[in-house]
DNA sequence: ACTATAGTTCGAAATATGTCGAACTATAGT
DNA sequence: ACTATAGTTCGACATATTTCGAACTATAGT
């Protein structure tokens, strides 16, 4: 999980995905902003296979969800897995107060 | 800051300081519960030298406080941190209701 | 001053990770 | 069916990380 995000490009992938999805919304519902391969890659100047790997660890870590839309793949979060995220440092906290 | 957190080791130490302190409180204050670098390894089995490597690893990413306390190495993370990392997902959430 | 204990620093070695290009698969349009 | 585009899989290679032990420094107690 934080492995996965613990490398830079994977982060910053991770974070531009924060940032074009409505909550409650899947990133690339609407043609208008979608998140492709491709793009990715441009922008992180890196191989397309490099991010398709990318793709897979933070899928793997439960991090993103992708999908197959013609020739490209989408991608986006679950508004709920932030909130998940979120939380994490937010139950160590409540521990304390609690139970200490 | 995640890079730090990806290595399992340091999340597990990183766990560890947050389960053991108060929030407003330092880990380590009281005598009672303090976190050493020989404890650290012994819980982890990892050899001192390695458990002081990833305690400056995860200290150079903000993550946690040191102090020396006589012959021991107190460690503990500040609240805010805490706090500032569950935004960190959190900000995410609300720029997303709030800019598109 | 000496000793014991706790932790750090410094190589060295094994392992893991990130990256690419080449060859492959999938899809869409002709 | 052919072609072009998008992405994946598979080595291979370079680099980074993790880990340890040995030698060192710091502190406390005698």
């Amino acid at each position: 999980m934080f492995k996965a995000l613990g490398n830079p490009h994977r982060l910053s992938i991770f974070q531009q995905l924060t940032e074009c999805c409505t909550p409650g919304t899947v990133c690339s519902v609407d043609d208008a902003i979608r998140f492709t391969v491709g793009e990715i890659g441009s922008k992180l100047e890196l191989a397309p296979s490099t991010v398709s790997h990318h793709l897979k660890e933070l899928f793997r870590a439960g991090l993103i969800q992708t999908r197959r839309k013609g020739k490209n793949i989408e991608c986006w979060i679950e508004p709920e897995l932030l909130e998940e995220l979120s939380q994490f440092f937010h139950i160590e906290d409540s521990n304390k107060t609690q139970n200490k």
